[in-house]
RNA sequence: GGCGGUAUAGCUCAGUUGGUUAGAGCAGCGGAAUCAUAAUCCGCGUGUCCGGGGUUCAAGUCCCUGUACCGCCA
């Protein structure tokens, strides 16, 4: 039995993430949660609410609400959506939690102490009418190039020139509109990652099979102009968590806060501090999963992220890390996805294109997504959603080849034997070589699972369900009832017995399909089928089970295209 | 502009360190079966592997170059 640490990418707190952000982090990261437990390992899954930074407060503004109250309530509408999506998370944090304010303060302390804090002093520009800095992208103005009123402080959109936002003419605040801008000097603390680069660099090398998304993100960042450059970790906020050194002030630095790259991924840590908390545990329950000196030396860490997020993850953090000069524990591989567009074009938050988490289980059980998602990851390239792809691999994989399957078996049997497991009768030839296929099958797909070869492995599963529609069809026990029964009750015995195997080794990507079949077998037998032949002979004769409800309704043409209507257009 | 990614059957995609007649699912066509959510099973693919050069006994797979689309640029 190994120990995995798992972590999903943090969303942040500002609105519902759609489902390009799912299939990114959070879903790929429950498929390997689950399925390591399955195995019987000792899983810590860990995700949360990424909550500092201007686009909370602007957002909470906008709600008219207070910034912490507003947060509360979206990481209570985050978490509701994610049990929703059955996100079998160990724990849920939040990334503005107590834990993460001092681990965030303790890490700077331990940076600085050993050289990697730089304090520099720059100028911002600062609104008098908000009270407060704007960054680069919230401030607006005419751009100098080309004359296109509406460019922001980091680029001009319409003619895509990268700017300064002391270059723009007539500038104003983009929150307010208000012109009464000036620029001030202020000092700001950054990380020293240069510093780090040969480090970081070696340890990328050491890394074997990363996948090359992440590899390659990472050393264009190390290798790309002058290399590895140091980051700014403060900001002049009020919402994050203040800079401190450890637990001291830091002179020079007060009424600042972290910035929010800096502090989030260390709420990794955090959330599995706020973990042990929620259970009631002492600080060893959570160290012994990120102090290599204190248990976490067989610890197997494994990140899951959108490709936005490999430089931080690359990086930034394992820098934090390493300057600590403290025995945390590093990352061990990092699964990295490319973008899932929406029907030709990009999801997009800010225009609301696409579907939204909340929006999608209104429409469909979680399932359905779960599959679609999951067997079409954008894994080697950006992927593409459309509702004709949608409808017919759904109403195709989970209705046709699985629901069906269930359906056919557990019908027949009602009809001939009644809702018992038949008896009498013995396996053959049939039935030794289907054992075979499904071993053979059943251990690809641990292979791809390990691998986390997402794709790869829904297609080997439903290769799986495949396998016994094949023999069903083969085995054909609706003709062999007339001519000889018991040879018909031994096939459907098995029958019955594989839809059990099924929903054990489908649970990862249908948990609720899964448990709807175990419970429909009448057991609570979910052991894994190391071995085939055993498994497939778990529900004895004479053992009841019920004919379950349609498993998968299928999706009609007419769902389809009202979706596809109301969902072209932006959100509300 | 710089950097990176992708371009393979009508559609969505696999193609390991270069090596037998380039594969899968879906759709389509033909057939079997009738237990089942008209579901299942079997059979059927002459694709300038984006274009053009090159390396090699051998390239979808390596190198150069051109084109298209996408992304990133702190």
């Amino acid at each position: 039995m190994a120990r995995i640490l798992i972590t999903s990418a943090i969303p942040y707190i500002n609105g519902i993430k759609h489902l390009g952000n799912l299939v990114g982090s959070q879903l790929p990261a429950d498929l390997y949660a689950r399925y390591m437990r399955q195995r019987g390992h000792e899983v810590m899954f860990i995700c949360a609410t990424d909550e500092h930074g201007t686009p909370a407060e602007l957002a909470a503004t906008k709600a008219g609400k207070p910034v912490e109250e507003f947060c509360a309530e979206m990481h209570a509408v985050q978490s509701e959506i994610a049990d929703g999506f059955r996100l079998s998370f160990d724990h849920f944090g939040r990334s503005s939690s107590v834990q993460n304010h001092s681990l965030t303060q303790y890490f700077a302390g331990k940076l600085a102490d050993n050289g990697f804090i730089q304090e520099i002093s720059e100028k911002q520009v600062y609104s008098n009418a908000d009270g407060r800095f704007l960054p680069d992208r919230y401030i607006e103005g005419t751009c100098p190039n080309c004359g296109y009123d509406k460019a922001r402080g980091d680029q001009c959109e319409n003619c895509t020139k990268q700017l300064d936002p002391t270059d723009l003419i007539d500038p104003r605040s983009a929150v307010s509109g208000s012109t009464d801008l000036e620029v001030r000097e202020t000092k700001h603390l950054y990380l020293r990652q240069s510093q780090l680069k040969d480090r970081l660099d070696d340890w990328i090398n050491s890394q074997e099979g990363w996948p090359v998304l992440t590899t390659s993100i990472a050393k264009k960042w190390l290798h790309d102009g002058d290399g590895l450059r140091d980051r700014g970790i403060t900001r002049d906020l009020n919402w994050g968590v203040p800079v401190k050194r450890g637990t001291d002030e830091w002179p020079g630095m007060e009424g600042k806060v972290f910035y929010v790259w800096f502090d989030a991924p260390i709420e990794y840590i955090a959330g599995t501090a706020e973990w042990a908390e929620a259970k009631g545990l002492d600080d060893t329950a959570w160290r012994r999963w990120w102090r290599t000196d204190e248990g976490a030396d067989d610890v197997r860490y494994v990140q899951f992220m959108g490709k936005d997020n490999v430089p931080f993850h690359t990086l930034s953090f394992p820098a934090t890390i390493m300057g600590s000069g403290e025995p945390w524990k590093l990352v061990d591989y990092i699964k990295s996805f490319n973008y899932l567009n929406y029907d030709g074009g990009q999801f997009s938050t800010s225009q609301g294109r696409g579907v939204f988490m909340d929006q999608a289980l209104s429409i469909l059980p979680a399932d359905y997504w779960r599959w679609w998602l999951l067997s079409h990851a954008p894994e080697n390239s950006d992927a593409e959603f459309t509702w004709e792809n949608f409808q017919s691999s759904v109403n195709k994989d989970l209705a046709d080849v699985l629901g069906n399957l269930v359906s056919r078996v557990t019908k027949f049997c009602r009809s001939k034997f009644g809702e018992v497991v038949p008896e009498g009768g013995a396996w053959a030839e049939r039935e030794a070589a289907l054992i075979a296929t499904l071993t053979a099958k059943t251990r690809a797909y641990e292979g791809f699972m390990d691998a986390m070869e997402v794709r790869k492995a829904a297609a080997e599963l439903r290769s799986i369900w495949v396998a016994g529609n094949e023999y069903l069809q083969e085995a054909a026990p609706w003709s062999a009832f007339k001519t000889d029964p018991e040879l018909a009750a031994a096939q459907i015995r098995l029958a019955l017995n594989l839809i059990r195997v099924y929903a054990v080794l489908s649970r990862p990507f249908i948990p609720d399909a899964s448990a709807a079949m175990l419970a429909a077998m009448g057991t609570e037998d979910d052991s894994w089928p190391d071995d085939m032949t055993a498994a497939l002979s778990v529900l004895p004769a004479g053992h009841a089970f019920a004919v379950p409800e349609v498993l998968f309704a299928k999706i009609t043409d007419e769902q389809r295209e009202e979706w596809q209507e109301r969902f072209s257009g932006t959100r509300d």
